[in-house]
DNA sequence: TCTGGGGTCCTAGGACCC
DNA sequence: TCTGGGGTCCTAGGACCC
């Protein structure tokens, strides 16, 4: 049967390409045309991939310590994430198109969902949107749209691979026979939610491209996968199960951690990285107005180094009542170290964990807690945010928070703060 | 020598209750 | 000698996403 595949909502996914390299590039174009990696944490692995990097075979996560000698063949420029640069470019981004749908989930830091609830040219609408965040933004976007989330998704992906699409892909408005010749020919792999240990599952049952999973049987893949493996499959055929969010529910945890730099012995030094990575945790759950009902904590070891003893440890702490005073949480965190550190050990990575978050307002209150001195550490944490707002985020530390942080990562070759930074501002030379 | 960090959801299994 | 079964809640671990 001959016939276009569309009829429902046209669900737009917008997503930037190579989103932390294209940021790079913006206020670098001597990036453009090259190869480019940007580094995780630490400059521990590729966490973003220029195209030139993609045709390398370098893969997403790849130790860049393995990637030494391949970059030096093909020029690779390698540069240290610089998260406050991308999430104030991710915000402008999200701005910009959330003028195109007052419908508009924010998926990640460089995609987001539209609901387009138009019906005629809805491809010259998508053709738009690129041009619109080019010109603004001078940020790729591809746009996928499609009839639910899934299939707008795998339409995304034909945006940016297939170049006959010109990085508009419209699954609405194509011909079903077309539709499904195109989904025979993408591997299983690349829908969204199937993961790497589910396509190899589905692979040996000889369901191995798109179109397979989309006229395979429900029910049976229900029952031998899981119910999500039963959404995706409707979900492929037109039958939306995903609903756009619209509204961004509020956090279910916070977390805070990293690996170390060198290796950690002492438990001085441990508590200070703990009480460190509790700040910044605390300063999040703030900012989203949550109060946090619990803390977990863990230290371990490196997992890569096999010939040495390995230890991982982690304790929950449950707070009287829930809270979000660094202070209370500074003795907890000193407390629950105490009942997880074993000595002889080199530490490799700690954080925290704040969950049973709840919002501030209308929070319940604890029956014994003193409501005068609940006032007063209310008026002290809100002159530490002031402060902090004031004088930069790391004015004011916990005692015993430590100010050496020999542990804390290199981050060798970040790029500046252009867009969050007075300090480093890029400077336009006249003429 | 050097291997990220921050999330969500689902399931299985144990504890507990009636 | 007989040795239930169903419901709920919690947690740990797995899988997935970016």
């Amino acid at each position: 049967m001959v016939g276009t595949s569309g009829g429902g909502q046209n669900i737009a996914l917008i997503d930037a390409n190579n989103f932390y390299v294209s940021c790079e590039r913006v206020f670098n174009p001597g990036l453009w045309q090259r190869p480019v990696v940007v580094l995780s944490n630490n400059d521990g692995c590729a966490v973003a991939r220029s195209n030139e990097v993609k045709a390398l075979g370098v893969k997403m996560g790849e130790p860049w310590f393995r990637l030494r000698t391949l970059a030096r063949q093909h020029g690779i420029i390698a540069l240290s994430s610089n998260y406050a640069l991308y999430a104030d470019m991710s915000q402008r981004m999200m701005t910009l198109l959330g003028r195109f749908s007052p419908r508009q989930e924010i998926y990640s830091i460089d995609e987001c969902f539209l609901a387009l609830d138009i019906h005629d040219n809805v491809t010259q609408v998508g053709q738009t949107i690129r041009q619109e965040v080019a010109n603004w933004l001078g940020l790729p976007v591809g746009v996928g749209i499609a009839a639910t989330k899934t299939l707008a998704k795998l339409a995304n992906h034909c945006a940016k691979k297939r170049p006959v699409y010109a990085g508009v892909c419209n699954f609405n408005t194509m011909d079903m026979d077309d539709l499904e010749h195109l989904m025979s020919q993408i591997d299983v792999a690349e829908v969204w939610g199937v993961g790497a240990r589910g396509s190899e599952r589905l692979h040996a049952m000889g369901v191995t491209n798109v179109l397979a999973l989309r006229r395979a049987d429900v029910h049976r893949l229900r029952k031998r996968f899981s119910v999500v493996m039963g959404r995706i499959i409707l979900e492929l055929n037109g039958i939306s199960c995903l609903s756009l969010e619209t509204v961004t529910p509020p956090r279910k945890q916070i977390q805070s951690s990293r690996s170390f730099a060198v290796p950690v012995y002492e438990p001085q030094e441990l508590a200070e990285a703990l009480l460190t990575f509790m700040r910044r945790g605390v300063r999040r759950l703030r900012q989203q107005g949550l109060l946090a009902g619990a803390m977990h904590l863990f230290i371990q070891t490196n997992p890569f180094r096999e010939r040495e003893p390995h230890y991982c440890q982690g304790v929950t702490l449950p707070l009287p009542s829930p809270t979000d005073d660094e202070l209370q949480l500074a003795r907890l965190v000193r407390q629950g170290l105490d009942r997880i550190y074993r000595a002889g050990y080199a530490y490799h990575r700690a954080g925290i964990l704040l969950t049973a978050l709840e919002r501030a307002t209308g929070q319940q209150d604890d029956l014994f807690a003193d409501p005068v001195a609940r006032q007063k550490n209310k008026a002290l944490m809100d002159t530490l945010d002031t402060l902090r707002q004031r004088f930069g985020r790391d004015i004011i530390h916990v005692a015993g928070e430590g100010v050496c942080h020999r542990w804390a990562g290199k981050s060798a070759n970040r790029s500046p703060r252009y867009t969050t930074n007075w300090k480093e501002l890029p400077v336009v030379q006249a003429g």
